[in-house]
DNA sequence: TCCCAGGCAAGGC
DNA sequence: GCCTTGCATGGG
């Protein structure tokens, strides 16, 4: 098998949990498999278990670079869970998510995934993005890219209906228009984080909230700390101040937990979702 | 049935 | 500026 040629071997257990990676929210392109996941990015997949011991990424050998930073496996999140566990609720959080890692996407998937996140859920997110992919997408060879923003501008509003987008499907027809005419996502890597969130926000779908999760899964910008109803939860727990107003929720959180913010939300998130499900 | 989901945009003040 | 409302769709 040539997808499956190489492996990328994880000995620290610790701080790599692929369930708890891919199911705190991040990223929609995913399956679950008898032994492990298969992941999506882009054009390119991969197949990831794991054991007590070590987990194990397989892949194409040439996209190995790739893949290792994707998972963000030069980080050392040893570092990253010392410096936050003495914040409030942290403790808890990261016990409970301790193999979490944010990943490297790429900002065009992020932007489109993100704005389908909106006022949905995973399930059915998932869902929108796999049709997505499977009637825009490159065919790879038993699986499809993520479709380009040239490909989804010649597609409409009812298209997008069709494919279940309910009413963000204009916001897809707009923003695929407008970052195949030009706007340019790749320059915002060398803006600072506020502008960056002004541009990103000036695209149709995009709010507040939608920017920060494309800042920190797209741009991997540790410091934005996306405000959802699970966040909101949880805030109402840390601060228990009654506030009601999502930005001033955003920036108290940002005082508390500085630039591992974007670490202590995914930490928050998963740890949120979990208490829901038990 | 009603409520809610990783909210956004538009309209009213 | 802040607050409210409508919005597609599906599951509990």
């Amino acid at each position: 098998m040539s997808d499956t040629d190489y492996r990328i071997i994880i000995r620290e257990r610790e701080d790599f949990d692929i369930g708890q990676i891919l199911e705190c929210g991040q990223t929609f392109r995913y399956r679950r498999q008898a032994d492990g996941y298969r992941v999506f990015a882009g054009d390119k997949t991969c197949t990831v278990t794991q054991s007590r011991e070590e987990a194990i990424v397989a892949c194409e050998e040439c996209d190995a670079d790739f893949w290792k930073n994707y998972f963000d496996l030069q980080t050392d999140y040893g570092v990253v869970k010392r410096s936050l566990r003495p914040l409030p609720y942290m403790e808890e959080a990261i016990a409970c998510g301790k193999g979490i890692r944010i990943l490297r996407q790429d900002h065009w998937e992020t932007l489109i995934c993100f704005i389908l996140s909106a006022n949905n859920r995973l399930p059915r997110i998932m869902g929108i993005v796999d049709r997505l992919c499977a009637r825009l997408g490159e065919d790879c060879g038993g699986y499809h890219a993520f479709p380009t923003p040239e490909r989804m501008a010649r597609e409409n509003a009812a298209f997008y209906r069709e494919l279940g987008a309910g009413y963000r499907a204009e916001y897809l027809e707009k923003t695929a228009r407008a970052v195949a005419d030009g706007f340019d996502l790749k320059k915002l890597e060398e803006a600072d984080n506020a502008s960056a969130r002004g541009a990103l926000r000036t695209l149709a779908g995009v709010g507040p909230k939608v920017a920060d999760c494309i800042l920190l899964y797209g741009y991997h910008r540790t410091e934005a700390i996306p405000v959802d109803t699970w966040i909101k939860k949880a805030y109402a727990q840390i601060c228990a101040d009654g506030c009601r107003n999502t930005e001033a929720m955003r920036r108290r959180l940002e005082e508390i937990y500085g630039s591992f913010g974007g670490f202590a939300q995914q930490y928050l998130f998963y740890y949120q979702r979990q208490k829901r499900d038990t």
